[in-house]
RNA sequence: GGUCCGUUGGUGAAGCGGUUAACACACCAGAUUCUCAAUCUGGCAUACACGGGUUCAAGCCCCGUACGGACUACCA
């Protein structure tokens, strides 16, 4: 068999050769050190955290060893494509400041020199290097249907053996070239395949930098490399982008370690020098006492608009994500709490080898820890953001009197304290914290510890004495002074003494008036809380909580 | 079914042959002359999946078992 005549009568169109695109696509000038990542999300509309988990780890490698780190969108399963998925893809990288040197989309001064980066642009490209596997019997086309194929993999599953097109199984492997000439000028639909040399029953040991060396069997499987439409299947692009974009590692999850042994024949057929491969582990999540994959269907926080829809600030779940990512960095971290993550020297070799469990506690934890630092200024801008973006028809509420909101926030975040208070989390979770402090968000449910008549009688008791100018030591001393008239201990040690003296100790009495005035049990120190609200919004407040107490609301 | 990967406390996770197995989160208790989800102090846990083996010595090495996961498509 002529395997060059085969060549030219499968792509009489194909001109290029690999060595062509050798020469248009240089190797990079960069460092010897520098690493060159890629992402390489296939548009099908849900970006996730494992993507942002992946792209994170490779910006990191990236841009600390001054290498490159691009975007390439593999949309070469047509049957997948969602509209407007690659802006999603986009816009999130964004939102979360993942930045790309170059690639789909990206703005880029230099130039993107190695792209297209749209893989279904690439399609000459693929078709160049099959036709040049076929010229050297590499590679072969295929005719047969799916009703074949499926109906071999029946068979092969009855028998118990290895499913797949490969030795005997291959029927296409030797055609006469007069019938696959028969079958071209016919216009039968055609597949090329990878003339595989593999035993399975080799084993060979390769290193996975997050892995360590593991242990890939020799591939035998006569893969599709082009399907029928012309269009490359994700091993033969990989292959050939990862080549040409001179990819040095490819990060990418573990469910792509069973086609390794793909990869590395296909690389060594190709031509094309090893890069360094790394697998990251699986995002899971405890659900029932099992460890399991995060699931697009049954968690929601698997999915980035959760956290972008909570208010999640985007450097907070970053700095979670480098927890998981490598276990030295929250040491690292805890010991440069003011540090830019980008300070920290990433380590693949520190990525963790079994699947992380997604902790959602761990990463309020962080979120507050994160959120205690800024200002209360920055605190407003993002609040501002958030709400512009998610409700704007609030904005008026929350920013009309941004003075007001900016005592609000001091109060909330501790900035007068020696230790700030680490209560703010997200964006949506402040808003609704801060709430009472706004007359047309605020809706009290009442909760109070003592029976309504108290309540009644205390709270008139204290708008009787109120007066706003008190500082705070007045204030309270004219709390203990209401309570005394009550028979409500002034004094916890008193109460603590002799419970059974009193009916009620004098945290009590000021959560009843905290109630009174906030609707919640835990607030901020209430005389503070009071001053900023001013006098008259205070007086209607508990006139508010008196009028629901009897009745007339 | 086959191949590969994994298994340290409630959770993340260090330790990679040698004292009481770090650290963090969560949790619990006490403290805090107003609460608290904040802060301080203290505590907590039947943690090295199981069974063999190698070794003076094993979470760490070897073998097997169990369990979990991934892959096994003209999907990525």
């Amino acid at each position: 068999m002529n395997n060059q005549l085969l060549a030219d009568l499968l792509y009489p169109n194909i001109t290029k050769t690999p060595a062509d695109y050798e020469n248009i696509y240089p190797k990079r000038a960069l460092d010897d050190n520098a690493e060159v990542m890629r992402i390489a999300p296939s548009p099908t509309g849900f970006i996730h955290l494992g993507n942002l988990y992946g792209a994170l780890a490779d910006e990191r490698i990236a841009h600390q060893s001054n290498g490159v780190f691009f975007l390439r969108i593999e949309d070469t399963d047509n049957k997948r494509l969602v509209k407007g998925a690659v802006e999603t893809i986009i816009s999130t990288f964004d939102y979360f400041k993942i930045e790309f040197d170059e690639g789909a989309e990206v703005k880029n001064n230099n130039g993107n020199h190695y792209g297209p980066y749209y893989q279904r642009q690439r399609t000459d490209i693929y078709q160049a290097y099959a036709k040049d596997l076929v010229r050297k019997g590499l590679a072969y086309p295929c005719f047969c249907d799916e009703e074949h194929l499926k109906q071999q993999r029946t068979k092969q599953q009855e028998l118990k053996i290895t499913t797949g097109y490969y030795g005997p199984w291959a029927v296409c492997r030797n055609l006469d070239f007069e019938l696959i000439k028969a079958n071209i000028e016919a216009n039968k639909s055609f597949v090329i395949r990878l003339r595989s040399n593999g035993d399975p029953k080799i084993k060979h040991s390769f290193h996975d930098e997050i892995k360590g060396d593991i242990t890939v069997i020799e591939n035998d499987q006569d893969v599709i490399l082009l399907k029928a439409d012309g269009i490359p299947t994700y091993h033969f692009a990989h292959a050939v982008d990862d080549h040409l974009m001179h990819t040095t590692i490819v990060l990418r999850g573990e469910e792509w370690l069973g086609t390794l042994p793909i990869h590395l024949e296909l690389f060594k057929a190709l031509n094309h020098p090893l890069p360094k491969f790394a697998h990251t582990s699986q995002l899971m999540k405890m659900d029932n006492g099992i460890k399991r994959k995060l699931s697009k269907r049954k968690d929601p926080e698997l999915s980035l608009d959760y956290y972008r829809q909570l208010g999640y600030h985007p450097d907070a779940v970053k700095i979670y994500l480098m927890t998981l990512l490598n276990w030295n960095f929250e040491e690292w971290f805890l010991k440069n709490p003011d540090a830019d993550i980008t300070a920290f020297k990433f380590s693949v070799n520190k990525m963790g080898q079994s699947g992380a469990l997604f902790d959602l506690d761990k990463l309020n934890n962080i979120s507050k820890t994160f959120l205690s630092k800024k200002e209360p200024e920055e605190i407003m801008m993002y609040l501002k953001n958030f709400v512009q973006e998610n409700d704007a028809s609030k904005m008026d509420i929350y920013f009309k009197d941004e003075a007001y909101l900016l005592q609000i926030l001091n109060l909330g975040m501790g900035t007068n304290l020696k230790k700030r208070r680490k209560d703010y989390i997200y964006a949506s979770q402040i808003l609704a914290s801060i709430a009472y402090y706004f007359d047309d968000v605020y809706q009290p449910s009442y909760d109070f510890i003592f029976d309504k008549s108290l309540c009644i009688k205390i709270i008139e008791a204290f708008i009787a004495n109120y007066d706003h100018r008190d500082d705070n030591a007045q204030w309270f001393d004219k709390l203990k002074a209401i309570a005394t008239q009550f028979n409500i201990a002034a004094e916890m040690n008193d109460y603590k003494n002799n419970p059974d003296a009193y009916i009620g100790n004098i945290s009590e009495l000021a959560e009843v008036l905290r109630v009174a005035t906030t609707g919640y049990k835990n607030t901020p120190d209430l005389w503070s809380i009071m001053q900023i609200m001013q006098e008259k919004r205070v007086l209607t407040r508990l006139h508010q909580a008196l009028d629901t107490l009897n009745g007339k609301m």
